[in-house]
DNA sequence: TAGAAATGGTTGAACTGTCAAGTAGCGCAT
DNA sequence: ATGCGCTACTTGACAGTTCAACCATTTCTA
């Protein structure tokens, strides 16, 4: 029995942090949600979009680059930049110079909502991670997360949806 | 402006970590729904909750509990468990002591159907996740979960749903 | 310079998860 | 013992996600 925790597969240590990695997989997306919907009546996919276009208020941002940089597919974006653009916190245009292309922009509207969705949102992540951390385990939650996502997998670097060739080209 | 990433919030330090955190986040459940999904058309989910059916073959787990150890929210349970029953996975009956009590198990049927999804399930997490990680990482991740999981945060170790109390009793 | 393949993005259908409200059973106080 | 409150679980309504198929545009290739 015991599945997953024991056997040839996942040793000891493997499937103890596996589960523990699920917990968090499990519980962080509800308890991030639940602040965001409550106090402002947005997604927490919708924060991070928002907060990410805000980092580039200028020229803003090719909706393929919103998905690499925060880790969607492609039809979750489209739908929550729709909402967004509902809202009036983003506009989208066309690039001129190749018309397939999306370009996002957050307005000011969605700016100042960001601005003040901001501090209540920090707060709670705040208490409910960063407050359970040391420096030491902050810098590590860091590398593994850069190890995970930096690593050139294609299911976890984003494309996953497409790339389907065990081997490669 | 850079909403999340400076300021007197969060550090460089964990602002990136929490990047980092936030893509595994997005990323992660669906990379893992897919290869369920597509190889054994069963939900990430469904397989957890199995798997930990599994580890208690015989005396079946009461649904609370389920919720406890795999970190998920009652309601999604409910509908989870009430998925597997119908597919013959698992069986739910009234404990005698109290009726208001459910108690599930996993079928012979749920057993089998667990134990031909698992290889290829823990090949894909292992490619995934740990083929990624160092032993020292792994033990890191490890640490890290614990300290968020079982810190005895309300919102993190379940319940969740009905504290509200912003500074407690 | 066609035509084929690839890229960027959107959409329809099915499913899953969430919140809030609801039922049923237990237990303690009067 | 009757009523109040708590616990365990379920359900309805809704919003969000995913896969697969789609259209439009660009780029490669012959």
């Amino acid at each position: 029995m015991d599945i997953m925790t024991n056997g040839t597969w996942l040793n000891d240590q493997e499937s103890q942090a596996w589960k523990y990695l699920v917990g968090l997989l499990f519980r962080l997306p509800p308890v991030l949600e639940g602040q965001l919907q409550r106090e402002e009546d947005l997604s927490f996919a919708d924060y991070m979009v928002m907060a990410m276009l805000s980092e580039n208020t200028n020229e803003g941002v090719r909706m393929t680059d919103i998905g690499g940089l925060v880790k969607m597919a492609q039809p979750r974006l489209t739908r929550i930049v729709t909402k967004l653009e509902k809202l009036g916190f983003v506009t989208r245009t066309n690039s001129p110079e190749d018309r397939r292309v999306v370009i996002a922009q957050i307005t000011p509207q969605g700016l100042s909502k960001l601005e003040q969705a901001a501090p209540g949102h920090v707060d709670h992540v705040r208490r409910t991670v960063f407050d359970h951390l040391t420096p030491q385990q902050v810098e590590n939650l860091l590398e593994i997360g850069q190890a995970l996502l930096d690593s050139g997998d294609p299911e976890l670097s984003m494309q996953s949806h497409c790339a389907n060739s065990p081997v490669a080209p």
